[in-house]
DNA sequence: CCATAATTCAAACAAACGTTTGATTACGCC
DNA sequence: GGCGTAATCAAACGTTTGTTTGAATTATGG
């Protein structure tokens, strides 16, 4: 039992590091094994498939993100109707702060988005099953803090906030070439204040729901770390 | 000539609707001739290799997107200086409008933005050699209609706005699911009325910059088709 | 009308893929 | 100590991959 832990993460680590740069189906099992350090059938022996990697590796992360998303939520919304930007921050920051981890966090980011945008039937039903509550509840908080928006034109900007996030998760280098690393991926608190403060204007636009308290020009201060 | 020139817009036609759903490492160069009726050898002597039909594909529809991005943003500031909406608008519209194309319009949509997101050194250096230019005069259009928005942030700003685009161009099926379709994929005008205003909020949050004319609640008018 | 180039075709290539097998080793329990 | 389960291992499975070959076919031009 101890030993099979060993190996079942020493996979799944070499799955997230391998998986982010290349995606699923750019890695092969015998170039994941290898890196891992284990034995080509040790994949099927714990996970039964490449898919079931996959999966596990998906599902080991995403689990404790989600639910800290969703007590972030109700910490904000448990002090009276929370308002857009502690919503958006409870939304982004599990998944960003991540990133501070010592070893693999910018890995798994990647390769969470690029589970995203990746093909593949067994992913996409593993996204539904993760998130769908979670968009549920983000939407209906949303909606609470931005009441004269109608609801279909909320869904559609949630839709661009979920793009600003996955693509800001992807990180990809050619993007950072474009923008000549303005999102310096070290700058965690950096990242999250300018994120939160782009698209909580962006939501907030052409409705009457006034900003809180709108004073300095860029994100700059880090108000949740 | 005339039926090499057959061949290789079937193989290109074929390779935009493949690649589109599955990636291009997820399409083997099989269903690809099966699906465009041509033969097997036939993709090597026209495009070499698989990568060079990835890459045909990708300039073929590409450029004319980028000489019409840049038209429209002359014909913008050349009226004197453009305004956010001006620019944005030139920046998302042909690609936005080249859904309305009766076949592979869409199809074209989703298989660049894929290749956006999958890993390959062969289209990273595509998509900086024809996409390059095109970021860097958008971002100095940008900066002269956001003259007090540091240009860090203008910079990680845009990156937010490649984004949203590229996530609504991928429009996977899992996130129409989860917003209930709400960015209804025929809603040309209206989709990019959306992106437009909630980008230029975003761009502007923070800054002294004012929206010129905030009027409606909800994106709705199309100012440019 | 024939020579020459351009193109299409069926067949095969070696390499890499995910998966399976069966033997071998290490471990916990009575 | 020895039984039984759990885990690791080297080797091979059949399939699919991108690519190449050489002959057959078609168009071109003098």
């Amino acid at each position: 039992m101890t030993q099979s832990a060993d190996t079942k993460d020493l996979i799944l680590d070499a799955a997230e590091l391998l998986f982010s740069e290349n995606g699923v189906e750019g890695v092969s099992l015998r170039a994941l094994t290898s890196k891992a350090g284990v034995n080509l059938a040790s994949v099927h022996y714990h996970f039964g498939s490449k898919e079931g990697v996959a999966l596990a590796a998906f599902c080991r992360r995403v689990r404790p993100i989600n639910e800290e998303r969703l007590e972030l939520l109700d910490k904000a919304e448990s002090e009276g109707a929370a308002d857009v930007e502690s919503i958006l921050t409870a939304l982004y920051a599990p998944v960003l702060r991540l990133a501070r981890s010592p070893v693999d966090g910018r890995r798994f980011m990647r390769m969470c988005a690029r589970f995203y945008t990746e093909p593949g039937a067994y992913l996409e039903s593993a996204f539904t099953e993760e998130f769908g509550h979670v968009i549920t509840r983000f939407e209906a908080a949303l909606h609470r803090a931005l009441p004269d928006l109608p609801r279909l034109e909320l869904r559609r900007r949630m839709h661009f906030g979920i793009g600003v996030m996955v693509h800001t998760m992807l990180d990809s280098n050619r993007t950072r070439q474009w923008t000549d690393n303005a999102c310096d991926p070290s700058d965690i608190g950096g990242t999250l204040d300018a994120m939160v403060s782009f698209v909580a204007a962006g939501l907030r636009a052409g409705t009457a729901t006034p900003a809180p308290g709108t004073a300095g020009v860029a994100g700059s201060k880090a108000d949740r770390t």
